[in-house]
DNA sequence: GTAAGCTAACTAACAAGTTAGACAGCTCCT
DNA sequence: AGGAGCTGTCTAACTTGTTAGTTAGCTTAC
């Protein structure tokens, strides 16, 4: 392993950490583990990034970059848009996780990243409804926390969706058009699916 | 501190470990802080609890209880439940923590407990709706995790609701109705408050 | 020969869990 | 009455293993 390259060496080591710091928060992950996982010597975890804590931020960081890159945000069809979360949610049970632990260990993290994000969807929604017609029932900023909430609510990091009916997470098909239907519900909206 | 009470002292190690647990987590709590709170000594924690896990676990239980023991849970009105549910939500945000906790930390944990709740809810839902004539869109499982969902959206525990948009959550009378009107949307069922 | 990439071995602090025993109040024997 | 002995409650100090972080130096490519 001693053929030098350290961006493989890096991309191995965020890899690791995410693993461990998804399965175990900040406090319950262990270095060492990481570095084993990653195959390499675990002072190099502390030569490429400066410690526990930054390495937990720069894999939430990066992780949660590709949330946002890959999640587009529809205002005009806010169903469609849950069941993309919902099928993300999903998809990535360990990004999620990282996310709860993020929210319950971190007092103040990715701050300013999470609120630009959120006050562009504000807007769109806002701009989408002006455009629409009568003023809906329910505020933007309502609105996104209940859709993010429904969508979410069967991953893997949720208290109450595939703890409590196992049954439900086995059948992601019927979730997502039912999550959508139900954000039809709210905003009033058409459903847009077949 | 001689007189010897040993269930008042134990009742104090169970408040100051729900304090410390609710802060930090199993992993992250400390022994010797809860001692220190408690204003005993630490092996006290250990002849009354046996390890740190149990006395989370002690802990988690006796809360738990208390959640099934106050909010009553009433199928013909699901937006009175839900409303129900979001003001024990922000009235309890270390309890919200605790099973954010819990669910994240122990793989397996309160399940017969949890699993009980939850079928007594879900037949109850099936009896009403049997009572009250066309079958409803959802299935009650489906309909009993997106309540919840909605309804502790804007606890401490949650990713989505404080973090993003403080502002909502400090109304909470607003968010109470918007919550209950956003289930009647939902359920189908009538707005039951004023 | 030198520098980037890496490792083995170390350290100092910390944290869960344990031990040995202090101290107060009680009972029972005489 | 009064002390021996017991029991329940509690404490200070210790042990033992673990953990984040460091140091000193090896190896390979150019």
């Amino acid at each position: 392993m001693a053929t030098g390259n350290a961006e493989a060496t890096k991309a191995r080591i965020l890899e690791a950490a995410r693993d461990e710091f998804s399965a175990h928060g900040i406090a319950g992950a262990r270095v060492d583990r990481i570095a084993k996982a990653a195959g390499c010597n675990k002072n190099l975890l502390y030569i490429y990034f400066q410690s526990k804590e930054t390495l937990f931020a720069t894999v939430l960081e990066q992780n949660l970059r590709r949330v946002y890159d890959e999640l587009r945000f529809t205002p005009d069809d806010l169903p469609g848009y849950a069941a993309r979360v919902f099928d993300f949610a999903m998809a990535e049970p360990g990004l999620m996780r990282l996310m709860a632990w993020a929210g319950l260990e971190q007092e103040t993290g990715e701050v300013a990243l999470r609120h630009a994000a959120q006050s562009a969807k504000v807007s769109a929604m806002e701009a989408a409804r002006d455009a629409d017609g009568p003023a809906a029932r329910f505020a933007p900023e309502f609105l996104l926390t209940a859709i993010l909430a429904l969508a979410t609510a069967w991953s893997a990091a949720s208290p109450f969706g595939p703890r409590l009916s196992p049954g439900l997470a086995a059948a992601p098909d019927t979730l997502r058009t039912q999550i959508a239907d139900a954000v039809a519900a709210i905003t009033g909206a058409p459903r847009t699916g077949p």
